[in-house]
DNA sequence: TATTAATACTACGCATGCTAAGCATTTGAG
DNA sequence: CTCAAATGCTTAGCATGCGTAGTATTAATA
């Protein structure tokens, strides 16, 4: 596991389908880089990067139905469920039943995890500039653009 | 779970860094789609996308040592061991110690493994134009040289 | 040559992720 | 009002993924 070679274009007319050099191949390989970066910055504070995800939900939204952080999240419940229970066991949220219709179990923020909002997002924007060094604003944006359209398509 | 709202730019500044509208997140977004949308064609043929990188790779040259694949793969060895496994009960390769370097082993893949060369390729091209559908041919190239930038910059 | 280091792989434990099945609760159709 | 359907969540089983530790083999060094 060193770095990965450029693909040499165009002499095999399947050459940007195959993996590794695929472009599919290429996008999981980008998420998979920014995880490992980002595991290595939480590890020393007993997170994962989907507990990460998970609090951004909270700091703007507290109480969310669990339904509701699976669909902003795009994550299927089950998924979910284990997530939650390991942030309720580390301290970092409480589940609690809905009053009023008692399917739903809310989170709700502890005090631990409303003050990592202190700490985290600088974290994920160092990740940022470092995945986006070399990047122009607009070669930013166009990235970005692009990113939303190709999401589109598969959603 | 329906579909990604657009990040409302420029309110918060914070807002291109939180997760689900981040960067990051969106990235990690489009490689779980491809990864489900993949699976759906995948597992009338008892397959998974891991098999199929991995094919991939052997269809360019048989016999490879793990090391090399996941060199290739940029996987971590204890992955592969897995995967490959569940390919070789699977029917699809076959692990075999070198003879020089008894630390190595090679995959060799069987006959049913190699004529999957004539069915995958052309779900995975499918699937790589559903997902740049709407793009010219300079904004596939565009997006692709930006990722392979992304990605050296966190290698 | 003896023994230490490096290499290739496996085993294990934990954290995502997925599907399918199951349970409790609420909604809605008759 | 009743009961079937829909909803919200959990459970279980399987497949990635990762880090660490362990085993076997080869290479390197003294």
């Amino acid at each position: 596991m060193t770095t990965l070679s450029i693909p040499n274009s165009a002499l095999d007319p399947w050459q940007d389908v195959l993996a590794p050099h695929s472009f599919g191949y290429r996008v999981k390989l980008l998420s998979q880089l920014q995880t490992r970066k980002f595991q290595e910055r939480l590890d020393p504070l007993g997170l994962t990067p989907f507990h990460w995800v998970v609090l951004c939900c909270l700091w703007r939204e507290d109480g969310l139905a669990i339904s509701s952080l699976s669909e902003q999240l795009q994550q299927v419940g089950g998924t979910l469920t284990g997530v939650l229970n390991r942030m309720e066991e580390r301290g970092l949220v409480l589940r609690q039943q809905d009053a009023e219709d008692r399917r739903i179990y809310r989170i709700w923020l502890t005090d631990s995890g409303r003050s990592l909002q202190d700490t985290l997002p600088p974290i994920a924007l160092t990740l940022r500039e470092q995945t986006m060094q070399g990047f122009s604003e607009a070669e930013c944006q166009q990235f970005s653009a692009l990113l939303n359209r190709a999401i589109k398509n598969l959603s």
